[in-house]
DNA sequence: AATGAAATCGCCTGAGT
DNA sequence: ACTCAGGCGATTTCATT
């Protein structure tokens, strides 16, 4: 699906997303052309989704991230539990685990009171959520959305 | 700490962070080179740590993340517990968390099999640990970096 | 699917306001 | 702190292989 040279573009493109298609040629040994080329169908393909800057949430007046498990019995019709969740401009991340919880949803908000704010307001506000329970982040030690290249190979169909 | 300004130029590189500077000015309504200039001191300022390429994990070999919650007991000495885990490559994300576990770190691993190869080798091999309980994402429904802007002003200092 | 030439366009410095 | 001008380099298209 992806072959060697896409790896590397790819690579260099997740160390920096705004390294320029010149340095991407020369460190992959390729014409600039080339490059663009390769990158176009990434992105045509849906491999590359697209470019984002890493802002610092504190600089922002973001200073708290909560994660908070929600518990929801689902209905047929409308939007789902999830899809309601998602369209919630705080909420970074909404994911459908296994287990007890039906969901996981990441939130950044300035504070304490926001938090309050957000859950009491807007995933109170949905139908179908049962309870939710939050956990505050105290202290981020790392945060990336690097992909770890995994071993190729193996035994795996 | 950030103005007007660097709200709308911080706001374009949200969307597509491989945004043209001559394209951010002409949105803005600026000089290419006093957008030059504020995303340097931007950068300088730390309130831009960097720019990050969206890559579909899947085609990337990486079709399972988990959430693993951690409970630890510090000791002094050596690196803590969370730099331990922020050092492994499948590791994206380590919080330090308030309740009954310490930690929260976010995985991506090829498949089960990956994963409980990286909770028996790496995270069992970190001393600290006393336990780790581990929650399968079956569905992400969203998943952004995206900043929401808060409300400025507002009853708090 | 990659190259290389050529045109367009953006980057970035320096001077000025 | 921003604008403007200009040289340099990057991006992007296209013909070719």
């Amino acid at each position: 699906m992806i072959d060697d040279i896409d790896r590397q573009i790819l690579d260099i493109l997740q160390e920096n997303a705004r390294t320029p298609n010149a340095e991407i040629a020369r460190q992959v040994g390729m014409a600039p052309s080339a490059i663009l080329e390769r990158i176009r169908k990434l992105e045509e393909r849906g491999v590359i989704q697209g470019y984002a800057v890493r802002i610092n949430p504190d600089a922002y007046g973001l200073g708290l991230m909560a994660y908070v498990f929600v518990r929801a019995d689902e209905r047929a019709g409308a939007l789902t539990t999830a899809e309601q969740m998602a369209l919630i401009p705080e909420v970074q991340e909404v994911h459908h685990v296994a287990g007890e919880d039906c969901f996981l949803a990441k939130v950044r908000v300035r504070g304490t009171r926001e938090l309050g704010e957000l859950l009491r307001d807007r995933f109170g506000s949905i139908e179908t959520i049962r309870s939710t329970r939050s956990t505050i982040v105290l202290d981020t030690v790392k945060e990336t959305t690097m992909l770890y290249e995994p071993e190729t190979g193996g035994s795996r169909g």
